[in-house]
RNA sequence: GCACCCGUAGCUCAGCUGGAUAGAGCGCUGCCCUCCGAAGGCAGAGGUCGCACGUUCGAAUCGUGCCGGGUGCGCCA
């Protein structure tokens, strides 16, 4: 149940009724109606700016309007005063019993409170991670890993159907290093001395393994083959061992995917790649045609030639797009086309790339390809995740020399944690560069926000075992709460609790929508902050406490209030993959 | 040169898709601290929302132009 969502449609209910009583014009356009939490609680406990949205198409006056509204609006239930203010707005005030049957719906749906139907079950594709399978994750991979999976949380509790994706750039040149990087370390196995790591080749000793496993197998075989030979056999075993190694990665930070796309799939038999360029040039997306030298750093080996492009200025991007290079092969942009295509066909109409924002140039092209490739009918939404600068109480942070030349993902993990660096990353919006700072994650304080989440969390179930002690009989489930005197909740921080459970649907929406999964771990934040004062509340108030000695019917409706604080938080934490602990070690 | 992102308190950042007196943490100041769970609590000071126009009942939020910072700019993935 969304609170604001039922009563905008009762404030869109009443202007109808005005409408067909002839009072106010039809044709108004209502989408803009919204009912919302006002900000200073002496307006209320909802507010509608239904009038002044409505007034100018009306040719009434808002207020004028807005009387007319407020009457409508009095007699609903639960509706104990209807008031007019300011410019225009509608204030309801609502039953003091009213915000205490919220909780008695969280109690009864558990976690299940708050999922939404707005994604109406449609198929969504959330693509992230796919990073290259050429060496382990490093925390640059991280954020967006994080935050693809929360998004794709958020938006499967919001509605919709959504599959985890990764596209393994298994094709490009750069796979063809690692297969000469990992026979290196075949001929090392072999007892070769190799010496340095030539420039070029991957230095990272994550390899060594993958030269022994192919000496185990072929013995010096492959040594005495020519490169041609011996580089698909390399190859293979390479990227089948990188890809064991970040599945490893991915799942020391909880993520899992329901698909693994190989980008080699798609010209592997049948040219898939080649499909998709000749139904473009069909449909006149695809044109052999001439680019002019780009702006700004000047190229010196710039050619110009005739080659084959496509038409993205038809859908906004500044230059068309090769698909081919010179040397005949494709461009890695010719290969995502096919494969967002492959998404298209397997019937996604909406899908979402999560991208580091160094690709920020390719936005508008992947955008126009999905347009063209699926006739106009799907959509494609980017999100771009800013870097993260990794620093230890303010210093940055040390190279690897195991992996080569950066912090690997699973070192940031074994040291921290999984909950911190989830939470961490996504405690800042995606767009805005981040600061993650390993001293700071594993403070026990408020200025850690993972900390102080958990910790409520934590307080809540200790103070539910510390209930059972004092009234041995208390229900055992958070369900036999719900039949409690909740309207004996009458605080005024009980009550901002409870308005703050009551918004939970609302921001799943609204973070859901504006593909944001941050805004929920801001809510867990403000919601455990309300928590903490409540209980500390209870410090220099005693009649305020949680558990109330001696007074059962006190008790059980408060408790309540802890499992429906516990079961949001626990909600929300499971959207960011963070656990809901039962006690700080 | 062009495109995209960002400019909000001394610092790090939120700001509910245009609403009422712009918020939090840290830092600073002043009180309190034998509490169901230590890892503190309460309160206060502090902002021309980069600048300027514009859109309208109403702008931190939308548009345009500047200023400042970041990222990227055939045949890399």
């Amino acid at each position: 149940m969304n609170v604001y969502a039922i009563f905008a449609d009762h404030v869109r209910a009443a202007v109808t009724a005005l409408q067909e009583e002839g009072r106010v014009p039809a044709g108004l356009a209502l989408a803009r109606v919204v009912v919302e939490p006002p900000r200073d609680a002496s307006n209320g406990d909802l507010a509608t700016n239904a009038a002044m949205v409505l007034a100018k198409d009306a040719g009434m006056k808002p207020r004028d309007l807005a009387v007319l509204i407020a009457g409508r609006l009095e007699g609903l239930p639960q509706v104990t005063k209807v008031e007019v203010a300011g410019p225009g707005f509608i204030n309801i005030s609502l039953d003091p019993a009213f915000w205490p049957t919220v909780l008695a719906e969280v109690l009864r749906k558990g976690t299940a409170f708050g999922a939404s139907t707005l994604g109406a079950g449609e198929p969504m594709n959330v693509e992230y991670v796919s990073a290259n399978p050429t060496g382990p994750m490093h925390v640059g991979h991280c954020r967006g890993a994080v935050f693809g999976d929360a998004m794709a949380s958020l938006l499967a509790f919001a509605g919709y159907k959504v599959t985890r994706e990764y596209y393994i750039n298994d094709a490009g040149a750069q796979v063809d290093v690692l297969a000469r990087s990992a026979f290196l370390r075949y001929r090392e196995a072999l007892g070769e001395e190799i010496g340095a790591i030539p420039e070029g080749l991957y230095p990272g000793d994550y390899l060594v393994p993958v030269g022994e496993a192919l000496t185990k197998e072929h013995g010096p075989a492959l040594a005495a083959l020519p490169e041609a030979d011996w580089l698909p056999v390399v190859k293979d075993a390479a990227i089948t061992a990188m890809m064991a190694m970040i599945r490893e990665d991915l799942a020391a930070l909880g993520i899992s995917f329901d698909v693994f796309f190989s980008e080699r799939s798609l010209t592997q038999g049948e040219d898939r790649v080649g499909a998709t360029i000749a139904q473009l040039r069909t449909s006149g997306e695809v044109y052999e045609g001439r680019l002019p030298p780009p702006k700004g750093a000047p190229i010196e080996d710039w050619e110009d030639r005739e080659q084959i492009l496509f038409r993205s200025t038809d859908f906004g991007d500044d230059v068309d797009r090769p698909l081919v290079k010179s040397d005949g092969s494709y461009t890695y942009f010719a290969g995502d086309i096919a494969y967002h295509k492959d998404k298209f066909d397997r019937g996604f109409l909406r899908m979402i790339d999560v991208w580091g924002a160094d690709h920020g140039g390719y936005v508008k092209r992947m955008q126009a390809a999905v347009k063209a490739v699926s006739g106009g009918t799907a959509s494609l939404d980017i999100e771009l995740c800013q870097l993260v600068r990794l620093t230890r109480n303010g210093e940055p942070v040390r190279m690897s020399k195991r992996a080569g030349s950066f912090v690997t993902l699973r070192e940031v993990v074994d040291e921290v944690g999984r909950d911190a660096v989830r939470f961490m990353m996504l405690f800042r919006k995606n767009d805005a560069p981040l600061d993650f700072d390993l001293g700071k994650v594993i403070e026990q304080s408020r200025e850690n926000p993972v900390f102080y989440v958990q910790y409520a969390h934590a307080r809540a179930q200790s103070i539910l075992r510390n209930g059972r002690v004092a009234f041995p009989d208390l229900p055992q489930g958070r369900e036999g709460f719900a039949d409690a005197d909740l309207a004996r909740l009458d605080d005024s921080g009980e009550i901002g609790l409870l308005m703050r459970l009551a918004a939970w649907p609302r921001l799943v929406e609204q973070a859901a929508t504006a593909r944001e999964p941050h805004r929920v771990a801001f809510f867990l934040y403000e919601l455990a902050s309300d928590f903490h004062a409540q209980w500390n509340k209870g410090k220099d108030l005693p009649h305020l406490r949680f558990i109330m000695e001696n007074d059962l019917g006190l008790t059980m409706p408060r408790l309540g209030l802890v499992h429906g604080v516990a079961t949001v938080l626990a909600s929300g934490l499971a959207l960011l993959g963070v656990e809901a602990v039962q006690e700080m070690k």
